[in-house]
DNA sequence: GGGCCCGCAGGG
DNA sequence: CCCTGCGGGCCC
């Protein structure tokens, strides 16, 4: 026991602790209970996962709904089918008891009813919206046909007989309904579940479901009822923030669901598509999931206010006229009329009804003798799928069976890996959760507001800092441009360093196959690619023969490198541990060369050409000091690997029944080390005269700035507080081209014209409304001490 | 310690 | 789309 502590010590010290499986947080729906779920890998399975939400959270697996990014996880998938990333955010919805409500789903043959929400009847009743009120929708289908004239309880907002949307208490989930019965609850009346009186007197409504018979009459109370919907959105009319009622499906989000209450989170208009993202509210509870991809965004409904649609007579209006049930947006019902929405698809003609196939993705019908080729017969099988959607049909796969396989994954090594290994834990293959805007990604030069010395454990934060990009690769270039950045991990023995000068290796001449990342060079190399791009920064023309050396070294381009402890072996330049920004290289020359493995590889000289001292200087290790720069780890890494530490200290102190004093117990605990910068005097930021002078010039923006150079005191930090300052709260960038409003925020110019290109005339920070003829001028101060801050940031804009 | 091999990002 | 790759974790 002594001994493995000791070692313990020993690895701690030097920063370096055991690596993290993956790990991901659980929330409860309500945001009430948080737990972060450890050990587990990409391979792992859902239904392992629920055991150990089992533990945390003592909820057995049968009550655990589980949803990531607003799909339902089920059992016998993995992870890795979910895309769940590291650290990412699964939502726990508990089941109550169960209660075998009909109104319940109890099958995924009830989710493919198209017809099951409330809003099916696409009442577009615009038309006959001038008094607002006559216009019940899309009125049900058989019992409800005849219905009796509206009867007034003489209190409450609905009439008894009235057509409504209820609420399904156990899904949250809207539908038609209709009340039958009004009554005032003065005690506690039945035991219903929706009676929970808190008021002295409630008004209870007792609807009956219209596809639901068998649900009987259920009382419900006055927030659970509401006008039928009716008011269809057009797109531009959709705004972040809104709430509107949709069709959503949690189990299969790509397919026809239930109508939901949800909240707009994104809107998205690209070339092709457009998409909503929203926020599903699944009931009073405060249960909802995020980030829903909305599949049916041109049926999203106005929530009806109660009290809109009732008063008085014109109610005596019967809605069900009609006498159809879907009212047609686009033939307005003229059964004169051919229509390709309520008739054939191909050739909008009524007749053959029996003829007729219905596409079960799009529900359009479409005559046998329309198709091509035409069909004989009825198929056999039991779905059928039109022409336009037979593609989407062929991918989807049975239910249960296994999730949609996306045609990346199923190209990808794991698909036809007949590898029984588990892979996934830890930081291999995770991928960006963060990615650096603030310069593009071929910017030459230092990332603002990351310092020499900066340290990061692992390649895939270096990649996201934007220092150097690839995940894997050791150069990052473009062939005909230049070489951006380089990471010297050691990779190759010939490279030789001294710390202000050094030698590197090209890459290529490598055998791959395999799904390898490295390999045995088994090949020459040759100068194209990332060779030729590091080659193009020497000051010197192109010579893909003999190589170059530059006239005058410094005018080359500017390479930044990270040494990575990897390269220990060889340098004492690298870090101890992770990966370590040793600021601007030049590229002195670069030549071929037979290498130790005999083939011929490409070689360059870098040298270092930096103003801010390396960080093995005395200088360099003060300012790292004064900086407090610690090794940055991934978000929750420390918080997982300790837990790891522990559950493994755990089992072998069982194991060996070892007595171990609390105190050194205690003393462990303290090891774990949170990036907490030593409290440190750090050389204040410098502004240049010119960026003083553009400073003060923003006058608009005076407040802000007052705020942003309090942060000066930070050093080089200082820039990542105006990067939080002068972010636009449209597209989550530095402002381009930024807009400063009256009232005092900043966007993006062209952001501000999407929003009033959609007719939304009010701040998108604020809403405060700058009116429909808003002169937007751009801050050109403000642009041009951005456009210093963050050199070319705004390319590709 | 060392062979094996995975997704992810980026360029072309 | 395909190709490339100075990571990093699995498992012997």
């Amino acid at each position: 026991g002594v001994l493995l502590r000791a070692t313990f010590f020993g690895i701690a010290t030097r920063f370096s602790f055991p690596a993290a499986a993956m790990w991901i947080q659980v929330r409860t729906m309500d945001g009430k209970e948080t737990h972060r779920v450890d050990s587990l890998s990409k391979l792992t399975k859902i239904d392992d996962l629920r055991l150990k939400i089992t533990e945390l959270f003592k909820v057995e697996p049968e009550r655990q709904r589980l949803f990531y990014r607003g799909k339902q996880m089920e059992d016998g998938h993995t992870m890795f089918d979910y895309n769940v990333g590291l650290n990412d955010i699964v939502q726990l919805l508990i089941r109550q008891s169960l209660p075998p409500l009909p109104a319940s789903k109890d099958k995924d043959a009830d989710l493919s009813d198209s017809d099951s929400g409330c809003g099916s009847g696409q009442s577009e009743s615009d038309k006959s919206s001038t008094h607002g009120e006559n216009e019940g929708p899309a009125a049900g289908t058989s019992a409800q046909v005849d219905a009796a004239d509206l009867v007034d309880p003489g209190f409450g907002s609905y009439k008894i007989n009235e057509f409504v949307d209820a609420r399904d208490l156990n899904m949250g989930a809207w539908f038609e309904a209709q009340i039958i019965n009004v009554t005032k609850t003065t005690k506690t009346a039945e035991g219903d579940a929706a009676a929970q009186s808190d008021e002295e007197e409630e008004i209870s409504y007792h609807v009956k479901y219209e596809d639901y018979p068998e649900n009987g009459v259920v009382a419900l109370q006055a927030k659970d009822v509401r006008p039928r919907a009716r008011t269809v959105y057009q797109w531009h009319q959709l705004e972040q923030g809104m709430v509107v009622m949709l069709n959503y499906n949690p189990d299969e989000p790509k397919e026809r669901g239930y109508w939901y209450d949800a909240q707009i989170q994104r809107k998205r208009e690209t070339r092709t598509q457009r998409e909503i993202y929203a926020k599903i509210l699944l009931g009073d509870a405060g249960d909802l999931l995020n980030d829903c991809r909305i599949m049916f965004t041109n049926e999203i409904y106005k929530i009806e206010e109660p009290g809109n649609l009732d008063s008085s007579a014109a109610m005596s209006d019967s809605p069900l006229k009609s006498g159809c049930s879907k009212s047609c947006k686009h033939c307005k019902d003229n059964p004169s009329k051919n229509c390709r929405w309520c008739n054939c698809h191909v050739c909008g003609v009524k007749q053959d009804p029996d003829k007729q196939l219905l596409c079960d993705e799009c529900d359009m019908a479409f005559h046998m003798y329309c198709l091509n080729p035409p069909l004989q017969s009825i198929p056999e099988d039991e779905d059928w799928y039109c022409p336009d959607c037979r593609n989407d049909a062929s991918e989807v796969v049975l239910a249960g069976e296994k999730l949609k396989e996306s045609k990346k994954k199923s190209k990808m090594a794991s698909a036809s890996s007949s590898s029984q290994r588990d892979w996934g834990k830890g930081m291999a293959c995770v991928g960006r959760t963060k990615q650096c805007t603030i310069v593009p990604s071929n910017h030459y030069g230092p990332v603002p507001g990351v310092p020499v010395g900066t340290l990061w454990k692992f390649r895939v934060q270096v990649s996201e800092s934007g220092v150097h990009r690839p995940h894997v690769a050791g150069i990052h270039g473009r062939s005909n441009d230049g070489a951006y950045s380089l990471v010297l991990a050691g990779g190759y023995e010939d490279d030789v360093d001294d710390g202000n000068e050094f030698t590197y290796t090209g890459s290529g001449g490598r055998d791959l196959s395999g799904n390898k990342r490295t390999a045995e060079q088994s090949c020459d190399q040759k100068l194209t690619n990332m060779n030729r791009a590091l080659a193009l920064n020497c000051n010197a023309s192109l010579n893909d023969k003999d190589g170059a050396e530059a006239k005058d070294w410094k005018a080359g381009k500017p390479v930044r490198v990270v040494r990575s402890s990897k390269g220990r072996k060889h340098s004492k330049y690298s870090p101890e541990d992770g990966n370590r920004y040793d600021g601007i290289y030049k590229v002195v020359k670069y030549w071929p060369e037979k290498g130790k493995s005999g083939f011929l590889v490409w070689r360059y000289m870098l040298k270092r050409n930096d103003e801010e001292p390396a960080p093995w200087t005395r200088d360099g290790k003060e300012r790292v000091k004064k900086l407090g720069l610690v090794m940055q780890y991934p978000e929750g890494y420390l918080e997982a690997a300790a837990a790891k530490e522990k559950e493994k200290e755990n089992k072998n102190e069982e194991e060996e029944e070892v007595q171990t004093p609390s105190k050194g117990k205690r003393k462990r605990k303290s090891l774990p080390a949170k990036n907490t910068p030593k409290k440190m005097k750090v050389e204040v930021y410098k502004l240049t005269r010119d960026q003083k002078a553009l400073i003060k010039e923003d006058e608009a923006n005076k407040k802000l700035w007052d705020d942003a150079m309090e942060s000066m005191k930070l050093g080089p930090k200082f820039l990542n507080k105006v990067e939080e300052v002068f972010l636009c709260i449209c597209c989550q960038e530095v402002v381009y081209q930024p807009i400063t409003t009256e009232c005092q925020h900043n966007v993006c110019r062209e952001c501000l014209q999407r929003s009033f290109k959609a007719e939304v005339y009010t701040c998108p920070a604020c809403r405060h409304d700058l009116g429909k003829n808003y002169q937007m001028s751009v801050n050109k101060p403000l642009q041009a001490i951005l456009n210093q801050f963050f050199p070319g940031y705004s390319s590709g804009r």
